[in-house]
DNA sequence: CCTTACATTTACGTTTACGTCAACGTCAAT
DNA sequence: ATTGACGTTGACGTAAACGTAAATGTAAGG
């Protein structure tokens, strides 16, 4: 039978070797507050929980975000708003921070078919060797 | 008949403005070799090429990448390559750019998934005033 | 001519996100 | 008892991306 391990636990190594960082960078974000592992003794024993905040604070570096913006997120999805007045900034920041997402995932289509155009400019050249004047399809020459 | 303005040339505080950076920042992509205006005695002038460079050069930053990368993205599309070996480094880089958008594009994807399942959180607790035990089951309405 | 407004260069300061020792603790194996 | 392997806490260093202040230029307007 497969283990479930619902309350597994994980060292500082464990996570560096897993998301490939160094543990600096994990003891770091627990100075900026992104994680607040559980001691034994004095070494940290990290939950399911922290490590899924590592696996958003990483994601959140990826999308270029600083590691304040991220606590911010982190903790506002991690803390459970109940009054209508928190219910309504958590829904305010989280207009935000989609439109943020929505201009990065333009820049990135545009970029992408960016992209696509030198590639294919790279391949029709390559494809054929040896033309140093080439005639073009679409615009006549005078 | 509108203007076309061919050769329209900016100056530093122009472009800064409609960028809605500063001066300093821009002189400072000078510094990176982002850039390189031209000079009316002491004062840059730049064109439109400058312009796109900037304007690319945003688009990197907003998309989290570091002046460097952006440099060598830049020159890369900027310079043409013609031997074959440049074309196929040309290509390279390209698969790697891509590959990393689209990662980004999919870690864009998977957050706007779950901030539109707190936003749907959040209206379904805002919608039903003063329910402090609620029964767990999807749609019923009493 | 003098001021005002904008530009430039030089240079030092700052923030962020770690890297890099150094010195020490701990526990298991030899 | 010693040796690693792994972990901990300072403390200092650093690269990137500008900010900011100071001194200077310069062109236009009163």
């Amino acid at each position: 039978m497969a283990e479930v391990s619902p309350i597994r636990s994980f060292s500082i190594t464990e996570l560096a070797a897993e998301f490939d960082i160094t543990a600096r960078a994990i003891r770091f974000y627990e100075d900026v507050g992104l994680l607040a592992p559980e001691r034994a003794g004095r070494q940290r024993v990290y939950s399911q929980r922290d490590r899924t905040r590592l696996k958003l604070t990483l994601r959140g570096k990826r999308l270029g975000l600083s590691l304040q913006e991220i606590k911010q997120l982190v903790d506002l999805y991690d803390s459970p708003s109940d009054t209508t007045q928190q219910l309504q900034a958590f829904l305010a920041v989280l207009g935000e921070h989609r439109q943020l997402l929505e201009q990065q995932r333009e820049d990135i289509e545009i970029t992408l078919a960016e992209i696509s155009q030198h590639e294919e400019r790279c391949r029709s050249v390559l494809a054929k060797p040896a033309i140093h004047a080439l005639p073009k399809r679409k615009g006549n020459r005078p």
